[in-house]
DNA sequence: GGGGAGAGATGCCGC
DNA sequence: GCGGCATTTCTCCCC
């Protein structure tokens, strides 16, 4: 390799972003103990000390830090490139340094998405009548006084609903939430009966059961947006 | 760059690796939508399929996609890179390639991990009393017939035990979980009273309210091989 | 393949 | 800073 040792030290100290491909080994130390045995990878490390070890396959980095204090040193005839944090400690031992590279990177740029959970309970704030007709969503600031609850409202007979909006398909916990929910304004309103909906597009068996035990509800709403493509139908830029 | 299109179109074809430096802009359509403008990027394709986009800082991906089938071509003037797999859609609009590579990667080795969750549940399934003098675990076997719970067992005078884990601070969501759990237990056995314990190194205040409400308990346990380091007492590799 | 649950989860927002 | 909670969560295990 012709970038040398004290290059990449500068460029960790001066946060300019660093690729590295390497065949490696890796220990780790902090919030648990893991240990890699030697293969390919590659190393990202960024502008802001977040360290990222990929193997060639899978989604997920398999070990990483962020906020990390980088440096890289030669150690009985192989580079070693330490990485520590709070609490944590990682040592990357390479053996072959197959390429690597700085990079200076500007990107102001933030992502926008549609289709959350917070969408969902925004479209049904808008349009109460997805729940049913007569319902009537209270204000979002009486909503928060009382906790993270999705959705907060009345039926068409003034019975006090609460909703939880699940972007997927409602599991367990979804229902387990529901329930913490319903308790707590049970408790804090002094009543006795209080109605809940789970909305979501799908819901487990189980969770359906469980919903039922408690005598709440489920109505069959997708997040905004959100479509499930065929591929047909949609011109893309792939396709010219 | 000197790496041209058909050279990383065959990369794509034949599961090399790929590394882009480039500047775009990203459109996403599939389990949401998002579109993110104009700025640097780190772009990962691996041997899977899987791609990964970085911006310089943060340790997630700000778009991503896996089992992705990828191809990279001209419009415009500028490299369009789409990636499509199941039911998902993604466009890269390069406007700047900064550098290209392929790689050839080979990786065998699986991270070895140690301090999780269950090897929490194996340390009190082998040293009951840390639970309490007299507790007597179940066979595992057992446990499992009943669902996911992490310890089951006897106390002393053999009222049954419930008992869930959580590696770090015990939150709402673990009582839930645990409250579901000796609800489900009560029933299946028709038994009136069930004992139910969290086991952490750490509970949040409401979560330990909402405990005592459950008349449930908590026990302070970490998970073994699992040190909050100092730096001064450990000696590592950097420190050479 | 779906359901259930953990994760060295991460990231966001609110207090 | 901690707490509560969503996530294009991801991953694993088990049915």
């Amino acid at each position: 390799m012709d970038i040398d040792i004290a290059a990449l030290n500068d460029a960790f100290q001066n946060n300019k972003p660093v690729i590295l491909v390497c065949t490696c080994s890796v220990h780790y130390s902090g919030r648990a103990e893991s240990y890699l045995s030697e293969g390919d990878r590659i190393i990202i490390v960024k502008a802001d000390g977040t360290l990222l070890i990929h193997q060639p396959k899978g989604s997920n980095p398999v070990n990483y830090m962020k906020n990390a204090t980088i440096h890289i040193n030669h150690h009985d005839g192989n580079h070693v490139l330490t990485s520590q944090a709070d609490k944590e400690f990682l040592d990357i031992i390479i053996t072959k340094l197959h390429s690597a590279s700085i990079h200076e990177l500007e990107d102001n740029a933030a992502i926008e998405l549609i289709g959350s959970e917070r969408d969902m309970s925004d479209m049904i704030y808008n349009n109460p009548s997805l729940i049913e007709p007569g319902f009537k969503p209270l204000s979002r600031e009486e909503h928060t006084r009382y906790g993270f609850i999705d959705v907060f409202g009345n039926d068409k007979n003034n019975i006090l609903v609460v909703i939880e909006c699940k972007r997927y398909t409602a599991d367990l916990k979804a229902v387990d939430q529901l329930e913490r929910y319903v308790r707590k304004i049970k408790q804090l309103k002094g009543l006795k009966h209080v109605r809940g909906i789970i909305a979501s597009p799908k819901i487990s068996p189980n969770a359906l059961q469980m919903l039922k035990d408690h005598k709440f509800e489920w109505r069959s709403i997708s997040p905004p947006n959100f479509f499930e493509r065929d591929g047909k139908s949609q011109k893309r830029l792939g396709d010219y």
